[in-house]
This record gives structure tokens, C-alpha cells and sequence, in this order.
DNA sequence: AATGAATGAGCCTTCATTCAT
DNA sequence: TATGAATGAAGGCTCATTCAT
């Protein structure tokens, strides 16, 4: 249904610059130029509304490294900085949205579920990367170096590009990647 | 005047069960026993009130670590690890919240001013504890290290604190010591 | 046509479970397996449904005695407890949505006709029951006896079926037969 | 507080006009020259006005004979025909409001209760007066009497009242009372 | 004849804020 | 200073009804 699509883009817009808050659903409605009974037939309420939105995002910005396309020898440094880059990207899209998102799920735990699940995933697909490079890693508890890598690498890149406070987004990038391939690996150049 | 205080603790009673939205202001003057009159007189409305909040929360928050009272020789990993203690020890105060903080900050910049001036503060702080260093440091950037580092230990912090999801907490802090003392440090015990 | 018929039985089996007002259009069109646009080829609209379905459930409830088939020299007595029993049985059709019927016959003028016009027909059916019995009778204007006698088993039969109240349902029967016979004839067994 | 009671006087102005469906709560408000965020801090919701106005009307219109005012050898006769016009008294007082109330409580048993609670008490009071005919009464189950008459009576004054179709309301009171009367007593006149 | 997406008036209710006392 | 009754804009949501297909 087109109408469904309308409501969504009207919402994702009209959210990303007001707010979840302070965006009502007959705004919404009239934004997307569609009756509030339509809206009401598509969705069963704001909320559920939302939850679609997060789930749309997170569909599109998952999977922030596809392991298969990767050349063998990689240098892990790239590998580490690949994924910072892509973390990046992917707070590219719908950037004032994502942080709405972030914040929303901070006020009830039902928002907080869909990103639960999400950060999950994400973390189980770092693991397996790291399981890769196993020999030659300092710690063995490959899920908890994942969630914490995870974990900074996020805060570190929304701060960078939700807070930004005349910070060298560049010199923080690199200097992240120092911090967590010396983190993770034995021997680095 | 102590009914200003009354109405304060009255909000972040209510606003840490149910959120800053869904605490109305008539509500906070009933739980403060005052008028809703009384209210706002001593507050210009709902925002300032919750501005205020953050502010004193920071008030008590703030100075993570006191330098002068540190012995002359610590160990580096000691002065991490207790860093990293003392942000622990300042969520759990009004640990609800300082969550709510943390998403409405997200909310409007008008939120989150309070808490970058916060940020920029521990910044400094951190630097200066860091220069003390400097000989045995990796990095020269002082200033984005100890960004990069207040990120983090906030971030995973934040996480562990608010969305326990499983996760072993000793382990984590461990792990993120080590990833910061190695980034910090060339030669480590 | 099949279809009219789906959705008088929806809309009763409904509206005996939830009531007119809180049974909507669109619901009954769903649960008779309809579209809401036959729903509405069908009926101008829910307050035609409704009479209609009113309507239809006189039509089997009505004659509550068929004189012609009693036996010419039975006691009066039992003509009246004959009748009660009728009433009661009538009752028990449709149990539920009857009771809706009562409530909304209350309502609106519109929606009282059709009981109005069923009760013109019982009461004159009564008359010319008793009619039989002119000479026994005590009292000579028998429309008024009759439609008093009607109105009389009709609400207490009522109140027994839906309000039960712990009362002794055979005990009402009797004594209600008690007070009408003595009322109409002058010597009673 | 006055408020309160203009907006009682209008809901019962309107609700008789129109039902209690079609009253909404604007409309109240705004009948009674108040504004609608007056009405909700007086009542819950709409459902909890109207059931203060039915209790309301219940106490006004409650206890319909005095026993104690009664002469002492007051012809049985007269008490009963003195009942029944008490009965059409109390009809008498907010009739088309007592209509809705009788058309609602069919309606929902929430609605339901206050009636039941009031027809209990009238039916006690009822029962007391039979009480001191104990003697001269045919029946011993003077429960089940009092429940009878009173169920009886009700209903014609109610039809009589709400649906008046050209009946001749003087004959059916007498007719009322003679049929109450043969059939407590033995000896009638 | 049938469909069902679409409509939008209108209902119920909340709550920040004012102001006369 | 303090009170709290009063306000009314605004939000969420329902549902009878229409109409293009």
C-alpha cells in the first residue's frame, strides 16, 4: 500500500524534527495527506506506527560488515577501521531518527525491545568475525570484547555525529581504531 | 525555602517511575503536598524545573576522581580502574533519573545543554589527570584521548547499568580496563 | 437473498452479547463474513438493521395462545397459567437480544413502534380470549383487564428472566396466577 | 459547589432530551456553561455522573408511602390505591430522565445496580407494610407478595407514564387496585 | 451485486497554565 | 506567599458512511 508508505515518511519526518512527543497523529495524517481514519487502519496506534519505523531502520542499517566480500589478508586494522566506518554510515541514514530512536528507547522498555534484539545481532555478527582472527587475540572472551567493542564504537560514533563539539572527527576515528586493535591484538604496528 | 525543595524531590520521585512526560505538573505539586499555585511560582513551568533537576544531579555527580588525594606512586591500572569505579559509583545515584536525563538530553538541545557543559567539564578533568602521564603515554592528543575514554566509560557504563541484558558485569569492567590501559600505555603489567 | 440473512444473524448474535450501541457496522459486516458495502446495499443503515431484526423476532414470538386448539372445558385456571408459560417460553428466543430490545424500545419513539404495535396485537388477542368468559368475569371493560393482565405477566416474566435476583421463580408463577385469576373471576378453586 | 450541580441540572436536561448515548460530554459542559476541563474534575467520566444523578434521583424519589403517617384504620383499599399513586408521584419527578435509567440499566449491569439496590429496599418497605395486615392476607410469602405488587405496579405506571396509548389512565388504576386487593385479602368489597 | 479503502466529524480525556481570592 | 478552581487547546481514537472499482 502506497498510503502506508506516505505515513511513514511523513512520520519519519515529522518525528525526526519535532520529536516522537511532540508529533500527533493527526499531524502525521495530514502530513502524508491522508485522513486520520486512514492512519487508524494502518496502524493500530502511534506506537505501533513507531515500532515499524525502528524496524524499517534497522533493517537497513544491519549488517554492518558482509564477512564474505572481505579479501583474505586483510590487515585487521582495516578490518577495525572498515567497521568503524560503517557504523558511521549507517548513522547516516535517517540520522535525526536514529537519535529520536536512541532516545525513546531509554523511556519504556517496550521501545527498548526492538533495539535490544538489535544490538544482539549486531553483537553475535561481531563475535563471528573475531572468531576469525581467534590465534591471534589477547582475551578468549570473544563476546564480551565484542559487546564492548560494539558498545564504544556506537557511543563513540553518535556522540560524534549526534553531539558534535568541535571535535576532530577524524583524529577520534583513528584514534578509536588504536584503542581497539591494541585492545585486541598481540602484536601491533 | 523548603517547599522549593519539596516540589524538587516530589519531580524526581515521579519523573524517575514514570518519565518527564508522563509526570504532569498538577501531579508533582499534589505528591510535594503544594499547591499547584505554589508550583509555579517557584518555577517558570515543567522545563525549568526538570533544568534545574539536572543541574543539581550534576552538581553532586561531577569530580569523578580528586587527584590531590591520589598516593604519588599508583599504578596506572589502578587510577583507570578507580575512574572507571567512581563513574559507576555517580550512576547509581538517582540511577532512574539520570536515565530519563540521558534520553531527554537526546530530546532537544535546549536538554542537553546542561550535560554537554557536564561532558566538557570531565573532559578537562581527565586531561589534566592524564598529563600527569604524559612520559609514559602512547598518544600526544591528550584531549581526544580523554574524550575517547569518558565516551566509552560512560557508554558502557550507561549500559550496564540501565539495560542489564545478561552480561557479566566484573567481566566487562576488566575488559575495559585493559582496553584502556593499553591504548594509555606502552609498557603494561 | 443469503447474504441479508448473515448479517441479521451477526448483527443478533452480537448485539446480544454487546449491545447496539457498542456493536458497530463494521464489525457485523466482518463477522458475517461480509464486506461493509454490502452490509450497506442491504440496510440503509444499523438503525434499518435493527428494526428489522425487531421486527422479525414479533413475528415468531407473537401469538401467544391459539385458542382454537384448547379444550373446550378447561378450568380458566390453567388458560392463565397457560398463558404465563407462553410468555415465558417467548422469552426465551432470542433471550439476550430481547433484552437489548426492551432497553432501546425505551429510547427513541422510532425504535418503540413495532413493540407498540405488537403489544396492540396481544392485548387484543387477550380481549377476546376472555371474551370466552364474559359471564364469569368480574369485571366488565375487558380491554383494560386485558391489557392490564398482559402488562403485569409481561413484566414480571421480564424481571425473572433477566434480573434474576434469587427470587423463587415457581413460587412468583404461583402466586401470579393466584392474583390474576381471583382478580378476573369471582369464584376461585 | 454550584458547578457540580449545574452541571448535574444540564446532564439531566439533556440526557432526558436525547439519551444518555447521544449526550456527550462537551455538550454537558457546555450546557451547564462550564468548560469541559470543569466537568472532569468533578466527575470521573461521564458513566459516573450519571450515576450520581440516578442515585440522586433514587434518594428524591424513594420511600413512597410513610407508614407512620398513616391512620390507624385506614381501609386496606385506600393503602393500596395510596401506594399506586405514589408511585405515579415519584414517576412524576424527572420522568424522561427515569425513562433513561430504566432503558440503561437493561443495558449494562454496572448501570444496573443502583435500580436493583433501590427496587431491594422498596420491596422491604413494602413487605413492612403487608406485615401489619399479616391476619387478613390470603398468602404467607409476603416477600414474594411485596415483590409481585411492586413489580406489577411499577410496570403499569411505568407503561402508563412513557408509552400512554390512548389508555384510560383513571379505569387502570382502578382496575390495579382491585386486582392487588383480591388478590391480598380474602373479604373484598 | 459486491468490495473495502478511505473519510472526517466528533467523542472522550488530559494537562499546562492562569488568576481571583 | 499560597491556594486551587477553572480553563480550553489539543491529542488519541472510533465508526457510520461513501464511492471508485
Amino acid at each position: 500500500m502506497e498510503k502506508k508508505q506516505k505515513i511513514k515518511d511523513a512520520a519519519i519526518r515529522l518525528m525526526s524534527e519535532q520529536g516522537y512527543h511532540k508529533t500527533s497523529s493527526n499531524e502525521i495524517a495530514k502530513e502524508a495527506g491522508v485522513s486520520i481514519g486512514t492512519f487508524y487502519s494502518y496502524f493500530k496506534d502511534k506506537k505501533e506506527l513507531y515500532k515499524e519505523l525502528v524496524a524499517d531502520i534497522y533493517g537497513v542499517v544491519t549488517s554492518p560488515i558482509d564477512l564474505e566480500e572481505l579479501p583474505a589478508d586483510i590487515p585487521v586494522r582495516d578490518i577495525v577501521h572498515l567497521y568503524i566506518s560503517t557504523v558511521f554510515r549507517g548513522h547516516e541514514y535517517e540520522t535525526a531518527f536514529q537519535r529520536e530512536i536512541a532516545s525513546l528507547s531509554e523511556q519504556s522498555d517496550e521501545f527498548r525491545e526492538i533495539e535490544m534484539q538489535h544490538k544482539t545481532n549486531l553483537t553475535q555478527l561481531f563475535s563471528n568475525i573475531l572468531g576469525q582472527y581467534r590465534e591471534e587475540l589477547r582475551t578468549e572472551d570473544i563476546r564480551t570484547a565484542s559487546y564492548l567493542i560494539l558498545t564504544t564504537v556506537e557511543a563513540v560514533v553518535h556522540d560524534i555525529t549526534f553531539h558534535k563539539g568541535g571535535k576532530n572527527k577524524k583524529a577520534v576515528i583513528e584514534e578509536l581504531t588504536d584503542m581497539i586493535v591494541r585492545y585486541l591484538f598481540r602484536e601491533t604496528v
